[in-house]
DNA sequence: AATTATCTATCTATCAATAGATAATTATAT
DNA sequence: ATATAATTATCTATTGATAGATAGATAATT
């Protein structure tokens, strides 16, 4: 017996998780928090405004996974590239579920700017917490960046890929952890 | 004056790769083509029929200009590579629509079976294609489908963020060939 | 203690709009 | 004349959204 209004989040997020903005009505997540549609417009008066929570709320669960792993973590030493890593690919084989804000990210340009704002919010946000990171492994502001964007870009290629090809087995390298740091890692040898 | 079927077809694939699956409706492509919606009823039965004739004459367009590319190239060294990125790229640079089966891909556990089969089978032939030109560099197979889909799934991801951070010049990498190449010339030297 | 007022959470009932789809009919062209 | 292309008209289902009612809890006032 939870909090009707996270009852509410957590449906809608799984409901977009799989179909994009569209695919989920207020019908729909009232059947499954067993209210009634009326009553999911009292905590969200409008569909764009349920969506704008659901960003933000899976926004910060994410940013909160990513310093609790890193704090979490046993070993010392552990790389937090590789606990970013880990974050997505432990959320992706966890429930099979797409990344909510690159499905969104992908059909971006039907929604409504509220929503298009928390999307770019989540992005940012990602892309800080990389850039800090390989910042302080030494690595020069500009090429942090690249990484960063390099990476997440990547992971969210990969997810559509490997959710697509399921029964290919030779698509599945979202969870080949070092060779995805590899990529990262030497991505600046032929710059110019 | 148009086919109709064809004008059909790219409203609908336009339509679709701003919004994916649920963003348009019969009566919306009837608008744009200017004929009733039972009209467009009458060339595709059912929304999946035309969602599945919308992906196969994206797939073949999209393949046709890769060859079209490759024998058009004046420099007889060009690098099949640089031109597979070319593809995406200034298809996603002409009209800032994402990648049809990138879109869709990202939302497949939403859509029928007949649609994720053609989706399967563009994301199949781009990594056919891919693998016979890391094969002709002399790449053995393994290490070449893992650049091939580490490629793609690069490029299906830079163009989500591309298109979401749209205001964001550090995002702008999905333009820098030199860069996207040298991340698959270097992804194997830390392999293990 | 009793009353009044307010707030929260829910419901019933309903709306206009839009959705996908179909049948029957007409127009056009080879 | 037959096949193709398009129409009108209509159906049912679903959508997002709103208005109005109700029950219960809490708080404020008498």
């Amino acid at each position: 017996m939870e909090n009707k209004r996270i009852e509410i989040l957590k449906t809608a997020q799984s409901m977009i998780q799989k179909g994009g903005y569209n695919s989920f009505s207020f019908r729909g997540i009232a059947d499954a928090v067993k209210i009634k549609s009326s009553s999911v417009h009292y905590y969200y008066k409008k569909k764009e405004d349920l969506v704008v929570a659901v960003v933000e709320y899976y926004t910060n669960n994410f940013m909160d996974s990513l310093e609790e792993k890193k704090n979490n973590s046993s070993d010392p030493n552990s790389d937090m590239i590789e606990i970013y890593i880990k974050v997505f690919t432990e959320s992706f084989n966890k429930n099979k579920n797409m990344c909510l804000c690159g499905l969104l990210g992908s059909e971006i340009n039907y929604l409504p700017e509220s929503i298009r704002d928390k999307i770019k919010i989540f992005f940012a946000r990602n892309i800080d917490w990389l850039v800090n990171v390989y910042s302080e492994k030494g690595i020069n502001k500009k090429d942090a960046i690249r990484k960063s964007k390099t990476l997440l870009g990547l992971l969210e290629g990969a997810m559509i890929l490997n959710q697509t090809m399921e029964n290919d087995f030779t698509f599945d390298y979202l969870n080949n952890i070092p060779y995805i740091k590899s990529v990262l890692e030497n991505d600046d040898l032929l710059k110019n």
